[in-house]
RNA sequence: GCACGCGUAGCUCAGUUGGAUAGAGCGUUUGACUUCGAAUCAAAAGGUCGCAGGUUCGAGCCCUGCCGCGUGCACCA
């Protein structure tokens, strides 16, 4: 049994309790963790909305200590429940009995979850998630990572909360953004096909393909300006841009193909970076299969046999299939009708990602093609699509089914909003069925520079900059921190500490725990703040291994592991053992209830009940779609553990009973903790 | 103009869906390494939760109106 488990049971018991004593049905019974530990377990404020509900129904009103003394009486003590208080202004207070506990969840403690091994649940409805999804037209920066971070470990918190889990990474390869690097290949640098292949595999390796693009996408931002950052266009310049849009979206021709190669590159090396991360995909869904397997005209003949768009015949829409948008008024500068398909008979953006979305709900009746892409280390493939019918295929590794999910979250900013709830309703108004629940828009601010980012990137501000609280990372302007640097970074400075603290250590065992404090550092904090927070970046904080950082959760449990590295084998077998035996010898349970008495005992105590939440937590994260909630659980796992760690000495205890409940603890808490950082992206490492 | 988001300690942010004395980190001040690792721990100082009303047993959270900031509202993606 888990707390969860005894969590719920109370709360059946509950609502059974309101059922017979006041023949009211209370929907959800909320549970709280009391603020401190010597208020109980578990508070019940099930009091609160029964008097609430009292009234509403009869019209007297109840004092809700009343109500609580009523409940406390018809709730049977448990075999897990010592005792029951009513507290405050009618709260209702569990205490565990808490050796029989500590033996229970000593019993089923599982195995830490492996940072690599999380895996999908088949047998569930498929979620599915889309994130990451950078123009391949350049390296990644920290706000396209801020999206990867944030979908990569939302995936990880589903498939926690035992989810099959889809990955995707969709790539918008027929774009303008690669058109404006084209753009740059063909028209500025003046090189071909081979020229560009030359010229990548003589690029060096720090400076690989998608820098090269980045430097080359800014030019071309000028190029379009005749080199006056703050001209307008010149009209032939980005004629340029169209004619090799037009080029793309056909296919089949070399401008085509050396945008293919570009991309492809592209995509390759933000692969690399998201690696670097530990984040990987299942499928890389493709725009140019989008286009030449007709998925788009298949939505469209399903969008006007449903009524969902309408030609508009007359008006300044004249000749536009547009999506009726009566939410939003309209003003004289803004139509409030979605422009689905442009009077020139092209698709926007927005209609083609109505087609994806039906495709991935399993609504659209077409299906892609698919070859493998990428093998990574652990035998995992991540595919991309085809246009080919009988491409290459893995005889070691079958394909999966892709697409068909029952939810599907899109990971994309908040400034995206409304073209995303125009798909969701598009997608709903097809499938009514569905509904719109079915899209979860999974939004999040964006990362911005903060003055003192801008100022040590050398990037010069403008007055008008200058008075705003953050500035917004533009990768047209080149203005941004990009991904690979700032790991870079971070893992140069993890390793000089890591050279300094374990000199026995070798090169390979230095480089790789670096990397893993470095994705620790990161990956939390981007994950510390709340999705709707901007993050105006800061160096100084991102850089930083101390406080609420990655790697102080890491050390925490770096320290946990090393007491079980350094106590004999034979202690941990005999401290085990006697905690199994007090679930059922009343003399033992009675020795370990008086370790775990008093304050020192609660204070072991409260750390093995926080420990314990960990499923819970997750749960609430996977509902809410709020990685940053787990994140701040971890932090607080780490430091109630490390002040566990000071308070007590394990090895050098003298009572047996004592230091059995000590190491249980320890072990509780180190697994949980490992498992919360897992879920998380963040492996621990061996030494520190 | 309309829509969405934000405003909480000097700074950066949490706040368990309306509950107990509003919490962390950084920074500041002070203390703790002969110990299972100090990337750590302990203590102190720091608050008109933007402002004003309202709803109720109870509001940082819900409603209304202001003020300030941000982001959207393309036949771009």
């Amino acid at each position: 049994m888990t707390l969860i488990d005894l969590q719920n049971r109370i709360k059946q018991r509950l609502q059974e309790a309101a059922l017979e004593l006041f023949g009211l049905s209370v929907e959800q019974v909320s549970a709280e963790t009391p603020p401190k530990p010597e208020l109980g377990d578990l508070a019940f404020p099930v009091s609160f909305e029964l008097a609430k509900l009292i009234k509403q129904s009869t019209g007297t009103r109840v004092a809700p200590r009343a109500i609580a003394e009523k409940l406390k009486e018809k709730l049977a003590a448990d075999e897990e429940i010592s005792r029951i208080e009513v507290a405050g202004a009618g709260y209702l207070n569990i205490f565990f009995d808490r050796a029989q506990l500590l033996s229970v969840f000593a019993a089923v403690l599982p195995l830490a979850i492996d940072h690599a091994t999380i895996e999908s649940v088949s047998s569930r409805p498929k979620q599915m998630v889309e994130h990451t999804s950078i123009n391949p037209n350049k390296a990644a920066h920290i706000g396209h990572v801020r999206n990867a971070v944030l979908g990569d470990t939302f995936v990880r918190i589903l498939k926690a909360a035992g989810n099959e889990v889809e990955v995707q990474n969709y790539i918008d390869n027929t774009g303008v953004q690669v058109a404006d690097v084209v753009v740059g290949f063909k028209h500025i640098e003046r090189m071909t096909l081979d020229e560009i292949k030359n010229l990548d595999g003589s690029l060096p390796e720090d400076r690989p393909f998608d820098y090269y693009c980045w430097d080359l996408y800014t030019k071309v931002g000028l190029f379009y300006r005749d080199d006056d950052p703050n001209g307008q266009p010149n009209p032939e310049k980005l004629k340029l841009r169209t004619d090799i849009l037009h080029a793309l979206e056909q296919g089949n021709n070399p401008t085509a193909e050396l945008a293919d190669y570009v991309a492809t590159r592209n995509v390759e090396c933000i692969l690399d970076t998201m690696e670097r991360l530990g984040i990987r995909y299942d499928l890389l869904a493709r725009e140019s299969e989008i286009l030449h397997l007709h998925f788009w005209d298949r939505a469209f003949q399903l969008m006007k046999s449903a009524g969902v768009i309408r030609l508009e015949t007359e008006g300044k829409n004249k000749g536009c299939w547009v999506m009726p948008f009566e939410s939003h008024t309209g003003t004289d500068e803004h139509e409030a009708d979605k422009i689905i398909v442009r009077s020139n008979g092209t698709v926007t953006y927005t209609g083609k990602d109505i087609a994806y979305q039906l495709w991935k709900l399993g609504h659209l009746g077409l299906d892609f093609n698919y070859k493998p892409f990428r093998k990574y280390p652990n035998a995992q493939v991540a595919w991309v699509t085809t246009t080919e019918p009988n491409s290459e295929t893995l005889p070691e590794v079958p394909r999966p089914n892709f697409g068909g999910g029952v939810t599907v979250y899109n990971v994309i900013d908040s400034r995206q909003s409304y073209p995303q709830e125009i798909v969701a309703r598009g997608v709903a108004g097809l499938v009514p069925e569905l509904g719109q629940d079915a899209s979860v828009h999974l939004a999040y601010e964006m990362v911005a520079l903060s003055a003192g980012a801008c100022a040590e990137l050398g990037i010069e501000l403008s007055n008008e900059d200058r008075a705003k609280p953050y500035i917004e990372m533009s990768g047209r302007k080149g203005l941004g921190v990009k991904a690979d640097d700032l790991i870079d970074r971070l893992e140069a400075d993890a390793l000089r500490e890591v050279e300094a603290r374990h000199p026995e250590l070798t090169a390979e065992e230095k480089a790789s725990t670096a990397n893993e404090i470095a994705v620790g550092a990161l990956r939390y904090f981007l994950l510390k703040f709340t999705r709707n927070s901007v993050i105006a970046f800061d160096f100084k904080e991102a850089l930083s291994f101390e406080g609420e950082t990655g790697p102080y959760c890491q050390y925490a449990a770096v320290r946990a592991s090393s007491i079980f590295r350094k106590l004999d084998r034979e202690s941990h077998v005999v401290a085990e053992k006697l905690i199994q035996r007090a679930a059922g010898d009343a003399e033992i349970r009675k020795q370990v209830a008086q370790a775990l008495d008093g304050e020192a005992g609660t204070e072991i105590w409260s750390l093995v009940m926080l420990a314990e939440r960990f499923d819970e937590v997750v749960a609430q994260c996977a509902a809410a779609a709020e990685p940053a909630n787990l994140a701040k659980y971890t932090f607080n796992l780490a430091r109630a553990f490390n002040f566990f760690y000071h308070r007590h000495r394990i090895i050098a205890e003298e009572d047996l009973t004592k230091k059995a409940v000590l190491i249980t603890a320890a072990d509780i808490a180190r697994r949980q903790l490992t498992s919360a950082l897992a879920t998380l992206g963040i492996n621990v490492p061996e030494r520190m």
